[in-house]
DNA sequence: TGAACATATGAGCAAATGTTCATATATAGG
DNA sequence: CCTATATATGAACATTTGCTCATATGTTCA
């Protein structure tokens, strides 16, 4: 039987994908901070390493590690060491699309 | 004098733009939040009043005004009156978008 | 091995955020 | 007009967030 109006359609389609909306909020956290996406959009241009990055930022090393953790653990960026130094980079190019898409809404 | 490095010259292109990051990262954090990114997401397929997503989101009415005003006040939503009714829907598509690039991360 | 440099991490704190509760505003219908 | 219904808003509160400070870990080189 077709009782449904169209609202609680979506009401429905929305309340059983509520962990996948729970994760789409998650992501767009990690670029809801400016420093962490100039992070991110630093690193569509070049690898970097921690003090490179926090130089440019002007931010303390520790600071810059810490937000650098958060997008390691959310796997938005990886690492690998070089000497003394912990070169950073991307793991895949959705970084780069999800800040042009959102630079696309700015630019109106 | 061509004395910089690549680094820096991304530095230099970050450091200028740096309220288009801030602004930036302020549209993310619309995004950033799961009731928020529902009702986006339930507006990209009706308009709808104050109380039908109060219902399916199973959130207090007045959480839900206070949201609807953080949409409005960023112009992601528009509203207009029908009888008692406030009706929300989204401004323009971008808002579309912008939630299908993050979808299209989180399947990976 | 020890000193210098690079990065990571835990604790603590101030600011921002999202919700609830109580109440204000606004409209329709009797 | 008065009441019921729909929405908005301010205050209070608990939680989360991002930073700083101090310190730990790890690497290089003399």
């Amino acid at each position: 039987m077709e009782t449904e109006n169209s609202i609680s359609r979506i009401q429905g389609a929305i309340t059983r994908n509520s962990e996948l909306f729970d994760e789409l909020a998650q992501l767009y956290k990690i670029f809801a901070d400016s420093s962490r996406v100039k992070i991110l959009c630093a690193l569509t241009q070049s690898e970097m390493c921690v003090s490179e990055i926090s130089e440019f930022l002007s931010i303390t090393q520790s600071a810059v590690s810490h937000q650098l953790r958060i997008l390691k653990t959310s796997n938005l960026v990886k690492t690998r060491r070089a000497g003394k130094s912990i070169i950073y980079s991307l793991t895949d190019d959705h970084v780069r699309t999800i800040i042009d898409c959102g630079m696309e809404h700015i630019a109106e």
